[in-house]
RNA sequence: GGGGGCGUGGCGGAAUCGGUAGACGCACGCGACUUAAAAUCGUUUGGGAUGAAAAUCCUGUGGGGGUUCAAGUCCCCCCGCCCCCA
């Protein structure tokens, strides 16, 4: 093999290997792009689409996995081709680098939290640059750098500022394996932390929040905005955000001129229907209505439901229980008196904490109702039925109102207006929004991560680290025990500091920041990385966001996502940015699975290197039948598969293609080393295809502009191979705009280089150079080594990645003749071959005339003929 | 219980507007090359029936019903699985 190139700028093919070698080749072209700085931000010129691609920052454990990989192919293939197709491009990555496992590592190992996150994202950040991203790393964060977390703090002053973050004493979510409160967002259904798994304890201390709550309505009515969004995504949100549109009602009570009882209810409309009222067993009236005969079972029942979750008092499969606590309300609507109990499901944290009880109309309620054999009082007629209220059932539709007094008759839409109205004239209800939705916990009992900039004085209060002091950095050499409590709190050098409004002896706080905080902006920090003066430039925000596309996990759709976009709408109100959402579109990845073997009868998991014989595995403990299974992949499954280790033996374009073309970017993946073999095959029959065209002389494919080829005079093979170029170009192009089809795009790859491979040597070089220019241009998004490498082997003068995407040729698509499907009553009898241009009648003439039509027909004219052009034509029979 | 999604060969998955179901790949089988193996290349494969063969027919997208010339796709009911909220 002879020199072919020169140029001094590029990896020349002169050492080019007879074979496919992926490893030399995409370590050759890595560090060609880097010192051409390929990948550099450039500002979107005058009239050019500003495109930003970005994947959810992972976390720097130190070492990637296949989860990382699967994101950040994705957000890289759609960069590259928004590359090409003429966009400015931002694809920036940073780290999510604050949080527990440093401070672990650090009580466990005594290694310092900062040096550990920063080795491991150096560790990180090699094995990412073997999968050849198109990163520009000139933009990268971290958030637990000071010239980061800085911006962090003076955002949370910002939103001190606003009014939006406070402190408060609060029953709190207390993880006792990790040592620190969360958010209630961070407690799963069965009440166990996200991170620890621990059950959550409840705890009463002084926390600091973030008034989120203040922009329910606009996190819930701006998901309209979010079109580019997953349905479900946008479904998860609404669900947690959980407005309910209702009124508060107040109820006196007998007896106790000064007390009274507000309900919230979503149900006004059935107010004349209530039979009885609720408090929490916690509610503070209860201690004060009580009547002296029922406090011993009331005190026992609160005993009782104090041992409870709140998911065990709610659920609906659970008998509901209470007790009278012996006084009575009065139903503001017609003065009847009723009875006041408390009951295991109501709950002292939601609404007002007490509810009026309407058993004809809740299910809950008529359950409760049924058990006490209280009254059942029927104050709405279904549409459409009879008087009789249909036994052992709750009607809780619409319907119209009886024994509703003035409001009978009315609809039960009006009648929840009407009824709301009227009590509001008396002065005992009021139009109410209730949500689920709670402030945000901030506040973390523990080291590694961002303090809050916040000096406590016994006479000025809490009192804000003046701008021009931050960042309020870490302290090195903490005594990290892992014992509790904020371990900033035992150096008394760094806590005891004067007060910045009186000078008097003053606190810092102590603790430090949830790390959801630092990654609800860092998208915004990508704008404008390197700014001294601010957190970001406003210009420069609305130059590049929001964000074109995201990609990440789904196990982000309420926390982070949610978080960003209270940012972005508060962040918005105070000026500091013009954009309503951060995230225009979203893509939410399916996870990477690997092949498990368990054991059924034990529940044991083995390893794959203990299973001899794959098709029939054993347990080589017990020699029991394993199930085989595919599973998230993690190292208690023993089913996890390295990515460096995939690269060393097919290198990135291979792993890149089998992660794309296996499934649907958000559907699960399995994983299967057959099919990465598959995938790496499919790249060596593309190298000996690319081969079949290149020489070794001066005088390549690519080397100088080729004239495109003319309609007229190719030859039928020639004509074939540009339809099937073109109709790659147009499949390709499709499947990579709007809903991305990475699958469906690589197998359009594989049928074109499946017609090329037999085709392409016997074409003339004008169609050899328009194919093969194609196929490589849509193969550089998806395998961006091979694709270059292929590029300049062929003679090709400047990377493949600054080319413009391919535009289809619609007058190369189109065909001299079709094949016409003829279907006899919808089932298809055969296929005619006829000229491309008939016209319908010519077409039904043809097709009566076949000899389909003929042996279907029996010599009888058709009842009817449905004509398709350039599909099929159907035969109705008489 | 409410809401959302899904169900297609041995497997992963294709199939714009309703218009040739099973693209593409994996696996399996067969053949070529080879002393042999690997690699590579070619090739078969939804199920069933008839036929020596070419071929032809029946059936088939979880189950049942419907709309339509035509249904994986639209409508109704049912079954199963997944997710979220209770």
């Amino acid at each position: 093999m002879t020199a072919s190139k020169s140029s001094s700028a590029t990896a020349s093919a002169s050492d080019r290997p007879d074979r496919y070698d992926p490893i030399a080749l995409e370590q050759r072209w890595q560090s060609q792009w880097q010192q051409d700085d390929l990948y550099a931000t450039r500002s979107p010129e005058p009239g050019q689409n500003a495109f930003y691609a970005l994947s959810m920052f992972p976390y720097p454990s130190g070492s990637l996995h296949m989860g990382h990989v699967r994101n950040y192919v994705i957000t890289d293939v759609i960069a590259r081709a928004q590359r090409m197709r003429g966009d400015s491009v931002l694809h920036p990555m940073g780290w999510d680098a604050f949080g527990l496992p440093a401070e672990n590592a650090a009580i466990e190992r005594q290694v310092d939290p900062g040096v550990w996150t920063d080795r491991n994202i150096e560790q990180m950040k090699a094995q990412l640059a073997r999968l050849g991203l198109s990163i520009d790393w000139s933009r990268e964060q971290a958030t637990c750098h000071a010239d980061y977390y800085r911006w962090t703090q003076w955002l949370f002053l910002e939103l001190m500022d606003q009014g939006l973050a406070y402190q408060k004493d609060a029953t709190v979510n207390w993880d006792p394996v990790d040592q620190t409160v969360l958010a209630n967002e961070q407690v799963d259904s069965e009440g166990r932390s996200w991170r620890s798994g621990a059950l959550v304890e409840q705890k009463n201390l002084r926390q600091w929040f973030l008034r989120i709550t203040n922009y329910a309505d606009a996190l819930l009515d701006d998901l309209d905005l979010l079109k580019g969004w997953p349905e479900r995504v946008r479904t998860m949100q609404a669900n947690w955000i959980g407005r309910s549109i209702g009124a508060e009602i107040d109820f006196r009570v007998s007896d106790h001129d000064d007390a009274v009882i507000t309900v919230f209810t979503t149900r006004a409309d059935t107010l004349h229907g209530v039979s009885y009222v609720v408090l929490a067993p916690e509610h503070p009236l209860v201690a004060t209505l009580t009547a002296e005969h029922q406090r011993e079972s009331v005190a026992a029942f609160r005993d009782l439901v104090g041992e409870l979750s709140a998911d065990e008092r709610t659920a609906d499969d659970r008998p509901k229980r209470g007790v009278p606590i012996g006084a009575t309300a009065v139903n503001p609507a017609n003065g009847e008196s009723i009875p006041i109990w408390i009951a295991d499901y109501v709950l002292a944290g939601y609404g007002t904490g007490a509810v009026m009880g309407v058993p004809a109309h809740d299910e809950r309620d008529f359950l409760f109702a049924r058990t006490y054999e209280l009254p059942v009082k029927r104050v709405i007629q279904a549409a459409g039925t009879s008087d009789h209220l249909s036994d052992g059932e709750a009607w809780t539709g619409p319907g119209i109102l009886l024994n509703s007094g003035r409001f009978d008759g009315q609809s039960s839409e009006e009648a929840r207006q009407e009824i709301t109205a009227h009590g509001q004239e008396l002065g005992w209800a009021r139009p109410k929004r209730q949500y689920r939705l709670r402030d945000w916990l901030i506040s973390r009992q523990r080291y590694w991560g961002c303090p809050i900039p916040v000096i406590h004085c016994d006479h000025c209060g809490a009192v804000p680290v003046p701008a021009d002091q931050l960042p309020v950095t870490l302290p090195k050499d903490v005594d990290l025990q892992g014992k509790g409590g904020s371990p900033l709190a035992s150096l008394q050098s760094w806590v005891n500091v004067k007060c910045p409004s009186c000078g008097r002896d003053a606190r810092r706080e102590t603790d430090t920041m949830d790390t959801f905080m630092c990654s609800s902006w860092y998208f915004l920090r990508f704008a404008d990385p390197h700014n001294t003066e601010r957190a970001f430039d406003a210009d420069a925000v609305e130059r590049w966001l929001p964000v074109q596309q995201y990609v990440g996990g789904i196990e982000h759709a309420i926390l982070h996502l949610l978080y960003s976009r209270f940012f972005t709408k508060a962040l918005r109100d105070r000026g500091l940015l013009n954009i309503r959402e951060p995230f225009e579109r979203l893509l939410t990845q399916g996870m990477v699975q690997g092949v498990t073997y368990r054991n059924p009868r034990t529940g044991r998991y083995v390893a794959p290197s203990e299973v001899s014989d794959e098709n029939a595995p054993k347990d080589p403990v017990d020699g029991g039948e394993l199930e085989v299974l595919f599973e998230k992949m993690s190292k208690s499954k023993y089913n996890g598969v390295d990515p460096a280790a995939v690269i060393d033996r097919y290198g990135a374009d291979t792993a890149r293609m089998f992660i794309l073309f296996k499934a649907p970017p958000e559907k699960d993946l399995e994983w299967d080393d057959a099919d990465v073999e598959g995938q790496f095959r499919f790249l060596q029959r593309l190298w000996r295809l690319i081969e079949s065209v290149r020489s070794d002389d001066q005088d390549q494919l690519l080397g100088d502009p080729v004239d495109p080829p003319e309609g007229s005079g190719l030859s039928d093979k020639e004509g074939e191979i540009r339809r099937a170029v073109h109709t790659a170009i147009e499949a390709v192009s499709d499947d990579l705009k709007g809903d991305f089809q990475f699958n469906t795009a690589i197998s359009e790859l594989m049928k074109l280089s499946n017609t090329l491979s037999g085709a392409l040597p016997e074409a003339s070089r004008a169609v050899q150079a328009e194919a093969v220019s194609a196929l490589i241009r849509l193969l550089a998004p998806f395998a961006p080594h091979l694709a270059e490498e292929f590029w300049f082997s062929l003679g090709g003068q400047d990377s493949v990645h600054k080319q413009p995407w391919p535009l289809h040729d619609p007058a190369a698509l189109v065909r001299d003749t079709v094949d016409l499907v003829i279907q006899v009553k919808g089932k298809v009898r055969g296929t005619i071959t006829v000229p491309a241009d008939c016209s319908k009648e010519t077409l039904e003439e043809l097709a009566l005339a076949s000899d389909v039509a003929e042996r279907w027909l029996e010599g009888k004219p058709p009842r009817r003929v449905i004509v398709v052009p350039g599909k099929l034509v159907n035969l109705v029979p008489s």
